[in-house]
RNA sequence: GGCUGGGUAGCUCAGCUGGUUAGAGCGAACGACUCAUAAUCGUUAGGUCGACGGUUCAAGUCCGUCUCCAGCCA
């Protein structure tokens, strides 16, 4: 067992979070929880950065001090993580005392070793920027970068020598001890190394900039702002003297120390630094410097994630229509979102983001796939094995596929077997490998190709028809699909957790998801209750689908052909409706809790109707003429969930109950069987 | 301007050290099935592997030139 830190950047305070720090934050979750499941112990960190010059000025605009204004803005970050599923360990904050400790204590260590001096040193000067320039970097006589006015300054700064430890760290990258994945970044840091490396300039006076830690050595001074940033990794697992003040300010969500004596000699070198390309430099050249120049190990392992790419940006912006792609996690659920985000973007490159892409890795993946392999075949056992997963019959032996589904599982949990995949040319490789290289994408999908195998099995064995002939090979099959998707879902774990819980309970296996290496083909009990429910992942439709040019024309050459086919017997339909206008129907089967009649009203009814997941509903019903309440209360009735509200008498009606109207004019409810719980779909 | 990495089926991409008919996923077409969320399963894709030239018995896979794109640096 080994230890696996995780880290992503501490993300900058000064606006709120966007789809970038979801995605790299998601990332690491999944990763953490990858490794979790092979065994390693883990510690996650995330937090935000909340020193610098562009704090201070924000603050000053609103006329609010620094820590107040970081004291807001942190917390859209710490509270959105929980909303996406994500558990961080730790939440760490630069502005936090433990951390300003950490500071200062490293630059006066550095100080006193000489690896930290005073130079003078002038140049123009860009606010905007927050750096110096050169005459000739200029543009028009202004910053380049942002087009703002610059000063001339002359002043004293304290420089880190990076330039020391350029050899070292060349090492490090060649010969491995420090990894960047993938590996054109690794090129792009040595390219970048193959100039002469300067020193570091890591002070501001403080007549410049007040909103940041202060120089151990030099009180007028504060330190520039990356250096106190990445030295939020050191602090979070108690380097530099902050164990005891994390325990203080954390409890027992502090980094353990386990055998290894501190807290920070467990930890440290781990890790794994998750960041978007756009801080490579500082990650990769700063940070593992200044690791060397305390004398401490550079980080093991850095992952540099891609940007996401909005389609078709410029027009949505002249539409005005911009989608957050954050709010998405609202529309379709956090399991969803993040399902998109790690399956969709290969680690390390670009990816376009789209709601279309969204809802059609949901459609494919998830509904088609995954949630219809786990209703289908639990569908089964409810309506032939009385709810219970089906025993394994004595001398009955599994169809070469399932035998095939068994080996994948357990090739994948890195078990004995070898796996031949036989079906495509493309190589499926066991979870630990994809997740060392962290290219989770694939991992995913190499997981998916079970889920995949037991749908073959079922459509192969045909439990649904051997049940009537010979119930026991159907019961071989059930159980096998069962077990799979036990599998399936434990090794789903890292990227749907929600999702994994509860297709465990819905197979029936109460003990949760285990590590890899606890994983064994044929342990889910024989008789476990397999309860009822609906379905883990709805099917969506994307609204104004606009399918590119020539798909649009084949379809339309498409329908032309069906015209040929065989026609349907024919039938007189009054207003025909297509399927899709039919599926627009959100029909429920609701438990009426409660029934009273509507004062004043001779016709309405007062209904309190229980949905299950969807909760409770108001409904009144014009039906006092031909029904008791007492007819009602206690029973099952068809609701239609999506009607748009409407008040009558006072009071809103939040549905519609199914009747059936007589040629006598009766009106009789429609009333499901006893079987459905609240809440099933009726379609 | 310098450096690096790329341009492979409609889309997203695999193709290691050169070697039989160039692969996968998605989309599309056709078929099968009905347990399931119009789902699932099976079959089908004929793409001058950016352009040109070269090395070789043999090149998507090596070399050169050109072109386009991306990233890093200045």
């Amino acid at each position: 067992m080994s230890r696996f830190y995780a880290t992503t950047p501490i993300y900058y305070a000064n606006g709120k979070p966007h789809i970038g720090h979801a995605y790299c934050t998601t990332v690491t979750d999944a990763a953490t929880r990858f490794h979790r499941l092979l065994g390693d112990e883990t510690y996650f960190c995330t937090g935000t950065d909340e020193h610098g010059q562009k704090v201070q000025e924000s603050a000053e605009k609103r006329g609010i001090t620094p820590q107040q204004h970081v004291d807001e803005l942190q917390a859209s970050f710490r509270d959105l993580w929980p909303t996406l599923n994500i558990e961080p360990d730790q939440f760490i904050r630069t502005t936090e005392p433990r951390h300003k400790a950490v500071v200062q204590r490293a630059l006066g260590q550095l100080f006193e070793d000489g690896l930290i001096e005073k130079r003078s040193f002038s140049g123009w000067y860009s606010t905007s920027a927050e750096r110096f320039w050169t005459e000739k970097d200029l543009v028009d006589g202004r910053c380049p970068d942002t087009g703002q006015e610059v000063v001339w300054l002359e002043e004293a700064n304290y420089f880190f020598l990076m330039s020391r430890f350029q050899k070292p760290l060349i090492e490090a990258i060649e010969t491995g001890k420090m990894r960047i994945l993938p590996a054109n970044r690794a090129n792009e840091v040595l390219g970048f190394l193959r100039e002469p490396l300067l020193d570091l300039c890591i002070s501001r006076p403080k007549s410049r900039l007040s909103w940041g830690i202060e120089l151990p050595f030099d009180t007028d001074f504060v330190t520039y702002v990356w250096f106190d940033a990445l030295l939020n990794y050191v602090t979070a697992i108690g380097g530099y003297g902050a164990e005891e003040d994390n325990k203080a300010a954390l409890g027992d969500k502090a980094a353990p120390a386990g055998d290894a004596g501190s807290s920070f000699a467990a930890w440290w070198p781990n890790v794994c630094h998750f960041l978007g390309k756009d801080i490579l430099t500082t990650h990769a050249v700063y940070w593992p410097t200044m690791l060397m120049a305390l004398g401490l190990e550079p980080p093991r392992q850095y992952v540099v994630t891609g940007w996401w790419l909005m389609a078709d940006t410029k027009m949505s912006k002249s539409l005005g229509n911009v989608v957050d792609p954050l709010s998405l996690k609202d529309k379709y659920g956090p399991e969803v979102l993040r399902w998109f985000l790690l399956r969709e973007m290969a680690v390390g490159q670009d990816a376009n983001f789209s709601e279309a892409a969204l809802v059609k890795r949901n459609n494919t993946d998830l509904a088609n796939d995954l949630g219809n392999l786990v209703q289908r075949t639990t569908a089964i056992v409810h309506k032939h094995f009385d709810s219970q997963v089906p025993a394994l019959p004595e001398g009955r032996e599994p169809s070469e596929l399932v035998e095939s589904a068994m080996a994948l599982g357990d090739y994948l949990c890195g078990g004995e077997t070898t796996f031949e995949e036989t079906k495509s040319a493309q190589q499926i490789w066991p979870v630990a490998k994809t997740v060392d290289e962290l290219k989770l994408h694939v991992t995913l999908a190499d997981i998916m190709t079970l889920v995949q195998r037991l749908n073959q099995v079922l459509a192969q064995d045909q439990p649904f028809k051997t049940v009537k002939t010979d119930k026991d090979a159907a019961r071989v099959t059930i159980y096998h699909v069962l077990e799979g998707i036990r599998f399936a879902a434990n090794l789903l774990w890292p990227a749907l957790p929600k999702t994994a819980d509860a297709i465990l309970a819905r197979i029936g296996w109460g003990e949760g998801v285990l590590p890899l290496s606890e994983m064994s083909w044929g342990e889910l009990p024989g008789g476990a209750a397999v309860p009822q429910g609906s379905g883990l992942f709805p099917r969506y439709k994307l609204e104004g689908d606009k399918k590119p040019g020539n798909q649009g024309e084949k379809k339309g050459g498409g329908k032309a052909k069906k015209a040929s086919k065989p026609k349907a017997p024919e039938v007189h339909i009054e207003n025909p409706i297509d399927y899709e206008q039919f599926m627009a129907l959100d029909l429920r089967v609701g438990d009426v809790l409660a029934a009273e009649p509507v004062k004043k009203s001779k016709k309405l009814l007062r209904l309190e109707v229980s949905l299950g997941e969807m909760g409770m509903r108001q409904i009144l019903a014009g039906v006092a003429e031909h029904l008791t309440p007492e007819q009602l209360v206690g029973s099952k009735i068809q609701v239609l969930t999506n009607l748009q509200p409407r008040k009558l008498m006072g009071m809103w009606s939040q549905g519609m109950m199914m009747l059936a109207e007589t040629p006598e004019g009766a009106l009789v409810p429609m009333r499901p069987d006893g079987n459905a719980p609240a809440g099933s779909k009726i379609a």
